[in-house]
DNA sequence: AGTATATGAATGAAAG
DNA sequence: CTTTCATTCATATACT
């Protein structure tokens, strides 16, 4: 039915600093990461106790009971729930009601309570820069895509790029001077790694 | 692109898992790769018309469409999305270090002495209504299991999960108008990358 | 073969 | 809370 493959695997082959008390040497590890007792205690809160939502006075009580196994400040127990909560919910919402049928991309109005959907803008041409030699300029000012309902893909077929060449967009009506460069930066990496 | 040669950092080399019970085939190969016309089309996005910035749902709809070429999650297209952006700010920030011109930018960076204590603000982004007597409030409007006194910590074993001891924290031992607020001095060495 | 690089994946930290 | 940035680890592949 569905050709997803929903997994929520954790993956923790993953650096864990396997000193058991003690790391951060001075000055070269500047980022915190919860020591295997540490990290093990906060699961447990989170996952076993279904505590997730600490209050200030509740982080620093975690913090300080966490000191033990390592250092560690309030704002690493904060941070730590906070991204925890964020990445589940995340692929919760990543992982929901995949339009199977064909992506629609219908504006329902705008009675969509909490309707984040933002399509993007297709823009051929139009706030890119080129230098001199025809290469693109990568100039993203400050702002990353318009609302526009347009679809990520025309149609269900097989080419984002050799399918625009026919629009109108691009072989028609520009009236410009500079081209719509389609061919920019294809060999900028390495392509054909598996078969 | 870092040649690290001469570190000195001592890394364990890891691989402990540390919860114990998932242990993740060994002999599955599990990362995923970009197929040639995977990886096309999502240049196409990314360079040609600039796309950079999927939100989720648009993540779906990129790797349902990625899936008629091969196997595809949307965690795949996420992090694709996230690594190419991250690395091409990686190699402007290189390139701006170029002892050309003679700008060299110093910066003392304040290293904050005071740092190893905990003296953070974590009122900033979360919320507690505190009543007239002190006792703690639901802190979100949801149903999540209420943890008022929170005895988080049984004593000063280990045990999350197993007994635990009234810590007396919320309960009755709080005043009101104790309200800890420390200092946030989450140090920001964000500098302008972006433009 | 060993090393370097490219890149997928993970996550702490911060911004909005 | 949501999204993005920055840094790091892991590993397949390219290179010498």
């Amino acid at each position: 039915m569905e050709p997803r493959t929903l997994q929520l695997m954790e993956q923790q082959t993953q650096q864990q600093i396997e000193d058991g008390g003690n790391n951060q040497a001075a000055g070269t590890n500047n980022r915190w990461a919860p020591t295997p007792p540490q990290l093990r205690i906060l699961k447990g809160l989170y996952y076993d106790k279904g505590f997730k939502y600490p209050t200030p006075e509740q982080i620093q009580e975690i913090c300080l009971h966490l000191k033990q196994y390592g250092q560690i400040e309030d704002k690493n127990v904060f941070f730590w729930f906070q991204n925890l909560k964020a990445r589940e919910r995340q692929k919760l919402k990543e992982f929901r009601n995949v339009p199977v049928g064909g992506s629609l991309y219908l504006n329902f109005g705008s009675t969509s309570s909490t309707s984040t959907d933002r399509s993007i803008d297709l823009n051929f041409g139009s706030r890119v820069g080129y230098g001199a030699d025809g290469s693109i300029m990568e100039q993203r000012g400050e702002y990353h895509q318009e609302i526009e309902t347009l679809p990520l893909f025309p149609m269900h077929g097989e080419d984002i790029l050799g399918n625009m060449k026919t629009t109108s967009k691009g072989g028609g009506g520009y009236s410009g001077g500079s081209h719509i460069s389609l061919e920019l930066s294809l060999n900028s990496y390495r392509d054909a790694d598996m078969a």
